[in-house]
DNA sequence: TTGTCCATTTATGTATACATATTGCACCCA
DNA sequence: TGGGTGCAATATGTATACATAAATGGACAA
């Protein structure tokens, strides 16, 4: 009985969000297939009503693409699709950066993201790292992200930022685990805490510019994580968002 | 008969969602005024359905905001907030020269580019500026960003610019107007038509971070007509869409 | 007079019935 | 055999009734 309290306390809505959220990166519906609300209504449990809700709350999530006839279909992404939203969404938190900067964080409003900073530093120690490390990385990885967005103390990028982040494939931890899988893992980790360093300094020192520089390249890790994945093909079971991928021949 | 066509062509949701908004930004509904369903459909004439699939819709515009316990309120921006909103802008819409310049846009789709921008010229060559002439300016000039965002080629930056400048306050030309009746106008619209020279002119020239830096340059004489028009107080009435701005003693 | 609790009212959340538009298939005609 | 027309099936769009939760106001007690 306590068990089902989680599903009971949220809304009817939120729900048929989640389960079609799910059907759609785990793959189970295709790219480019027509989602009647009939079928969601059959997947999800509840009535039309809030199932439409749920699918326009997608579209604008990016998961879904509004028929012009009526209706919606699972997104078809390209690769140069999602490159494009990592660089997109680096050249935002490049911003969100050079706010914290050039608005002058306050040393107070700096200490959690130094601590985050120096959890992700105990993280990346280890050699090899371990399974259990990469999905702490992942977690704490996260939250550096948001700390960082949140110190441009700026509720329209903020607000911007999310979005973009909504992608999982665009979002700040969306290729971390990939790399627990490859050769490069540990140097590519090791370059991305460097770069988070970086930015922590070069904000506490007020050098705008040089934030923006550096948020912007550590995205491009993300990118180059990507590639490697795509050209390995060994891995692609850790990275459940690519089933969005146009042609995915998997 | 005739005249109202265009009223029954469209959706119950979309007629909705005009009314509201037409509302929101003509400031008879005030910022941080919760609007209810039920009051929604008093003005809208429209049944509870179709209104809420609108407010939502208006809630991801960002001209509305939810309400944690459920229902959503008209949003108040700041100074702040609306200033940030236009570097935004600016810095999605550099991000898209720099894609154009970068991946070699074609002479041929270059082209309705530099027609626009031969269009503009004859706009801005008159001195003083006719209204009207403003008011073609308006149109073209909405034109010319669009078609710069377009040369990205990049979707998922079309998406996020089109999202931004839904705001009528950060789009492009969401401060020409007031330029019409500012003493500084002729010479801003020149500066501002300058920019739009060097940007094609980079492009074409392949120089990716010229055009990125002059996009994002040409964004902040938005920010400047609007701390013009602020503190000027007199041509307020010019800019319905800054009803939405927090504490307006007007 | 003020604070708290309960009742009432009004809000949103959900389900479903009905209206209308779109799609696809079959059949007929050229 | 190819194409077009029309009907049937199925989709979305809309309205409304019902359920439930939140907000409000009044009454009573401290």
């Amino acid at each position: 009985m306590s068990e089902r309290d989680p599903e009971r306390s949220m809304s009817q809505t939120v729900r048929a969000q989640l389960a079609l959220r799910d059907m759609i990166l785990s793959g189970r519906l295709r790219p480019g297939e027509r989602i009647s609300e009939l079928q969601a209504v059959e997947i999800t449990g509840v009535s039309r009503t809030p199932v439409r809700l749920a699918l326009v709350r997608l579209e604008d999530e990016g998961l879904l693409q509004a028929i012009p006839s009526g209706g919606f279909m699972v997104k078809a992404f390209t690769e140069r699709d999602i490159l494009d939203s990592i660089e997109l969404r680096g050249t935002l938190e490049g911003l969100a950066a050079r706010f914290a900067a050039e608005r002058g964080a306050s040393a107070r409003s700096l200490e959690p993201l130094k601590e985050c900073l120096a959890d992700l530093d105990q993280l990346v120690r280890q050699d090899p790292v371990s399974v259990e490390a990469f999905s702490a990385y992942v977690t704490m990885n996260a939250r550096f992200h948001a700390l960082l967005t949140e110190l441009s103390a700026s509720p329209p990028l903020i607000r911007q930022i999310d979005r973009v982040s909504a992608l999982p494939f665009a979002s700040p931890s969306g290729f971390v685990m990939a790399q627990s899988a490859l050769p490069e893992a540990h140097q590519i980790l090791l370059i991305g805490q460097d770069h988070h360093r970086i930015v922590v300094d070069a904000i506490e020192n007020r050098e705008g510019a040089r934030a923006e520089a550096v948020m912007r390249e550590h995205s491009r890790l993300a990118a180059r994580n990507l590639r490697l994945v795509l050209r390995n093909r060994t891995h692609l079971d850790l990275l459940p968002a690519l089933a969005l991928l146009k042609s995915s021949a998997e």
